[in-house]
Formats: structure tokens, sequence, C-alpha cells
DNA sequence: TAAAAATACTCCATAGGTATTTTAT
DNA sequence: ATAAAATACCTATGGAGTATTTTTA
């Protein structure tokens, strides 16, 4: 048989009152009870414990060097407990968010995860960047829990997404070309230009389709500073959020607005279905709220 | 019912195994005993541990914060009864060593404590100045567990003491003193002196009385060096311990040998006659060999 | 349908109780 | 004489076993 909690449970209550009477009163316990106990626990460690004659207690060296890491041994076991019970109501873990670059200009991000962090102190939060078509399966596989995303991405099954910013498109030109004389451009007005397409191309297949053209697609770079600096260096247009422009300002490009109804473009956030860590379910509610 | 340990150890080894049966085996119990226990542990938790289906199992949150704790406990556990043993075996614990100044010249102390030290390197030895008529008091009281002093001292019942060094007295004289001429002093010579006496009177004593004469005591400083310091200064002599002579040398104080049988000065070990501490038995029977 | 967890029940080991003895002060 | 630990003995809780059911991959 092995050294059970309650051994040591009886061993510091002796040790605490050095009588065994009073620590069987402590424990709750009959006196007899206890004297087991500490047989038992001095059999099983193969120890003398305590010094004892019918009038005193004492502890032994052996039971001295024992009392400090039976104490440490539950001390971690009642932090264990705190902590199961903190995890548990989702005060305590870890959640990685995967985000595509694009998600953050918008805000929404920072501003979400500032105040989660102040509400809930003792979950650490990773964050890394993800390319977006990749989001549903690193979800699945558990490598990051939530995403930030620009719909539209296909979500396997399993996966849900919930908008958290609406924003619009506008276009972005090349400072020196003619189209920046206007203060609003129609979608019309962009049908002979080559385009440069970010990650989220809905923006741009709408404009087309909304002034019935086929966009002439001349790059398609992977970050949303590659697409200006394509603007600015290559003459082309490009159609990107609007909170792009409040963010990043490049020599040579200008932003104008879309003539007519916002072509919205949306941030969304995209978590698993049934998601089952409670870290991760206080996010979802926090960002919810 | 509290948590117990058989509970954290089936944790554990599904934590381990994330597999029912196998962790069962591992434990030597049946799988419904194990469902059981972590059903228990999960209830006084008030947390769930793990995600299971009848398929898979998977820690919680709450499961993996309440690992590392529970990991902790044992390993202090485990490193309790390990030094437990230990220090049943004396090969861990504290001994405080006191001692007489005048004990220290003869070097038995330093190379006991050395030796002890190199092969006992877990036993933390604490050393510490006394007076020589408080040693009993100090043993039985338990503020020490070792006395080195130079006897004759009064012991208590319930102590013992053992001769670990044997030495002679001779005479300490100052430098400009008819004395200094001879090269032995017979006691005889010295009937007429004044003396300063050491803490430890008796070499004084057994002079006086070999030369027939009582001595004329001018002086009784606390240590030996103010012993020396009297001898230099006032134009006394003292009679001291051959050991004093090899270790300290005073500008206008001379050692001379007594003439006839040596006259012994001993540094005895003074310890509790039923000594329970493992440490110091140990100690004993280390200066014994 | 096969593997694995959970449930149902049975049993006995043992934690803990009461009564008594021993011993140190 | 008394307080306190230990011993002897008894009882019943619950830990662990076997057999069976349920579930999902």
């Amino acid at each position: 048989m092995p050294v059970e909690l309650r051994h040591v449970r009886c061993f510091l209550s002796v040790a605490r009152h050095l009588h065994f009477a009073r620590a069987a009163e402590e424990l709750g316990i009959a006196p007899p009870a206890l004297t087991k106990q500490i047989q038992e626990a001095e059999r099983l460690l193969g120890v003398r414990l305590f010094h004892r004659t019918k009038r005193s207690v004492a502890l032994t060296a052996a039971g001295e060097a024992y009392h400090d890491e039976a104490v440490g041994a539950l001390e971690h076991l009642a932090r264990g407990a705190e902590r199961a019970a903190l995890a548990e109501r989702g005060e305590l873990g870890k959640i990685v968010i995967g985000y595509v670059a694009s998600a953050v200009y918008s805000g929404v991000l920072q501003a979400t995860v500032r105040g989660f962090r102040a509400r809930y102190p003792l979950v650490e939060i990773g964050i890394e960047e993800i390319v977006m078509r990749e989001a549903g399966a690193l979800l699945m596989e558990g490598r990051i829990d939530i995403a930030y995303v620009r719909p539209p991405v296909p979500y396997p099954e399993g996966v849900e997404a919930r908008t958290v910013h609406r924003d619009a498109f506008i276009v972005a030109l090349p400072a020196d070309s003619p189209l920046a004389a206007s203060s609003v451009i129609t979608p019309a007005q962009l049908c002979d230009q080559s385009f440069v397409v970010p990650e989220q191309e809905s923006g741009t297949l709408e404009v087309a389709r909304r002034g019935r053209f086929t966009a002439r697609v001349v790059a398609q770079p992977g970050t949303l500073a590659d697409v200006l600096a394509h603007v600015s260096l290559g003459g082309d247009v490009a159609v990107v959020p609007r909170s792009l422009a409040q963010c990043v300002t490049v020599p040579g490009v200008e932003y104008r607005e879309i003539a007519g109804k916002a072509v919205p473009s949306e941030v969304a956030m995209v978590y698993r279905r049934f998601e089952r860590a409670a870290a991760v379910k206080a996010y979802l509610a926090f960002a919810g709220s």
C-alpha cells in the first residue's frame, strides 16, 4: 500500500499540535485511528516520524525532513484545485488567435484582445498570422482557437463565423492617375484599368460587376502592403478596405470613395462550432458582448 | 471526503496514456475502478478533468491546469520520503557544536568537523562559542548537540564526556622575567609568582600542588588571548595548554616546559547520554573512529 | 462490429469507532 | 491519580473486482 494523503494530513496535524488527542480532534477522528495512521505512515516510509512517550510527542529528524515536503505537496494540490476551477470557468488557460494581416487594419482584433486581457488576466493569448484559406483547417486541427479573417472564406463543417466589423471598399489609385482628379470614382470609370487584387477578392469582383466589365488582373500579392506597392509603382489600381486607408498612407497612392451603395467588406471571427475550452468560450462571449 | 493520492495517481496515469484501459493496467486495477476514481476526482474538484467519448480521451483545460500541480505534489512526497530516509540514517540534518575557545587551539575540533563534513555533506553544522560551565545546560536544553571543552567541567545527569585530545600544561612567562633564563621550570620556582588563571584552572592548581604553595591569583580573564596579554603587560605568569604555544606567539611572552611528569590538559567532547538524532549519533561515531 | 468507457452488483479490506490497557508525571 | 498514547476488537463504508451495457469510429 502506498502513502496516502490521509497519512500526510494526520502527520501534519500531529506535527502542528505535538499532541495526538488534539490533532485527532482537529482531524475529526478518534485518537486510536490517528495512532494507526501515524504508525502506518511510519511503516510505509520506513522511518520513525515522532519521538513519543505517553506524555510527550516530538518530531524526529526524519519527521522534520518530511514535514516541509509534505507541506509543499499539500500546497501544490490546493493550488491545483484552485487553478482547475479557474480553468473550468475560463479564467485561466491559453488561446491562440490566428489573423490575416488585412484584418488587423480594422482595429477590432486589437480592441477585443486588449479588453479580454484586462478582464481575464490569467489567460495567455497567442497571436499568429495565418493564410486565410487555411483558417478552417488550423481551427479543426486545434493549432489555433480563433481566426480573424475577411470573408468570404470557405469554412469546413464544424466551424462557424461571426462578423465583428463592417467596413466598405474604396479604390487605391496611383497619385498621377487621371482618375485621381475625381473625388469619387464610379465602377464604370475603372473598366479599362489593370487591377492588383488583394487576398480578399470580393471587392474587386463586386466593383467589376457593378461596372459591367471583367477586371483585368495583373497581380495578386499576399499582403495589402504589397498591393499598395504595386499601385504606387506599377500604375495599377486596387479595391481595398476603407480601414486600410486610415492606417496606411503610401507616397504615390491616393484613396477614393466608390460611388453608389457601399461595397461591403467585413472582418469575421471564425471559431469551432462546438468549442469546449472555457477560455475560448469566454473569449467568444466577450467578443460578442 | 477529500481528494486522495490514489485519485491523483489515477489522474496522472490516465493523463499519460489518454486511455483508461492501459492506465488501469499500469495502475494494476480494473478499468471500472479507474473510471470511478476519475469520476470521484472530478466530483471532488468540482471540475471536468477529461473530455471523453467511448473512443477518445483528452485533457480539458482544467485537467491541464491540475496536471502540473499534481506532478509537483507527487515529486514533493517522493523527495520527502527520500529525505526522511536520509535523516533517519543521519545523512541529513543539523548539528550545533558548542566550543570553548581554548579547545580550538588543539585542532581536534577543526579536524573532526572537516572530516565529518566530507563524509556527511548534507548535514548542516552550526558552530558557536560557549561558556564552559554552561555546556551541560545548553546540551540538555537542546540548544547545542555537542560541546568541546577542557575538563574538568561539572556534567549534569544525562550528559557524558569523551576525551578527544591529550595535551600538557606549560608555563607562559614575561620575556624579561628572570625565570626565562631556565629552559625548563620546576613548580617550586613559581612559588613567588603572581598568576593569571585561565578558565581551565586545573593546570595552575596542579602546578601549585606540586610546588607545595598556594598560587597568588591576580586575574582570571575570560579567554586565553587575554591571559597572554596579562602575562606580557603585567609581568605575571600563567599555566596554559601546550597547544596554545603552537598557535599563538605574543611579543614579550615566552613558553617554558614544566619539569617532571607532564601536567595533563585534555579536550573533551560532551554530549547527551541518550542522543536520538541520527546525525548527532553519526557525528559521535565518526569522532570516535 | 469491435474496442473502449460506463454502469450494475458483489465482496472484502480497512478506516474509523468504542472499550480497555499501559505508562509517565 | 490522571492524562495521554497504545492496543484490542468491532463495524460499515467504499475501493476494487466481475459481468454487462452502451457508444462510436
